[in-house]
DNA sequence: CACTACATTAGAATCATTATAAATTATGAT
DNA sequence: ATCATAATTTATAATGATTCTAATGTAGTG
């Protein structure tokens, strides 16, 4: 309700037709204070939940994937059975907990400056992600 | 043949039977001077291309993980359609080539010592993997 | 050799993801 | 508002890596 109208602008500027799955899956997302991580199967459950008219899974992953490609959306590297999604577009490293297979984020005060010293020519750097992994203590 | 004996002695004296199957798939992985990197699809291409008996799908995976289970090699962390191995078991940081779709190791002295200050109770670190992924550079 | 636990194997099953192609909808112009 | 068109949604099928199954084969032990 709140941000609607926000998401259709949203939405409108990037290009993407602001379509009633898109503004569901937008306030899903983006209407809350704290960022989080997803994967498709968390996403389709919370729509199951939240709204009463089903969206399809075809459709889920072609919006995560237009949000993605835009940019509102972060991609995360984790060598996994499914693929995570971040809210938290900045960029920053993560806490896999393999126990609960969720994600937690560091931030920059948590890990040092990542500096690479290997250059290879002809090639750029896109990013540089840091994953640790975390398991319980005992 | 040089190394097969050693190769038995290896799989036997971490339980493993000294199958013809795993001589063979310890010969391409662990005979050669350097380390490298690959996929189960990238090994069975290589065995069928070296070995004139089959080796089933079924045990490539089966060994493959058990090599892992016993150290022998490293499962690497990228978000792919595709799981990687790594023979080389250090621990250290890789680049991943998106075009080629390649890893390339990264050297302690590539990459400064990370260090992570957050702390979760109850929780204990078990790898640290700093992936920085490149792309042509034009 | 004979026994048994361990391994290999072909093929089926699983499951996340992507592709297809038909139906629906948003948008801009008449 | 009505139309035309391209964008989007959708159900469903296809894909492809990985895992499972259950039958067959083999290594180690005495
Ligand atoms: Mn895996
Ligand atoms: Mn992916
Ligand atoms: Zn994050
Ligand atoms: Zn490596």
């Amino acid at each position: 309700m709140s941000n609607k109208h926000v998401f259709i602008e949203k939405l409108r500027s990037s290009g993407l037709r602001p379509t009633k799955q898109r503004i569901e899956i937008c306030k899903l997302l983006f209407d809350r204070k704290d960022t989080f991580h997803f994967s498709i199967s968390d996403l389709k459950n919370n729509l199951e939940n939240v709204s009463s008219k089903k969206i399809s899974l075809a459709t889920i992953y072609n919006t995560i994937h237009a949000f993605t490609g835009k940019g509102y959306l972060k991609e995360i590297s984790i060598n996994s059975d499914k693929t995570y999604f971040d809210t938290n577009t900045s960029d920053h490293h993560h806490f896999f907990d393999e126990n609960k297979k969720k994600l937690i984020d560091l931030n920059d005060n948590d890990v040092g400056k990542i500096k690479i010293k290997k250059i290879l020519p002809g090639k750029k750097i896109k990013s540089i992600e840091v994953l640790v992994r975390i398991t319980n203590d005992n």
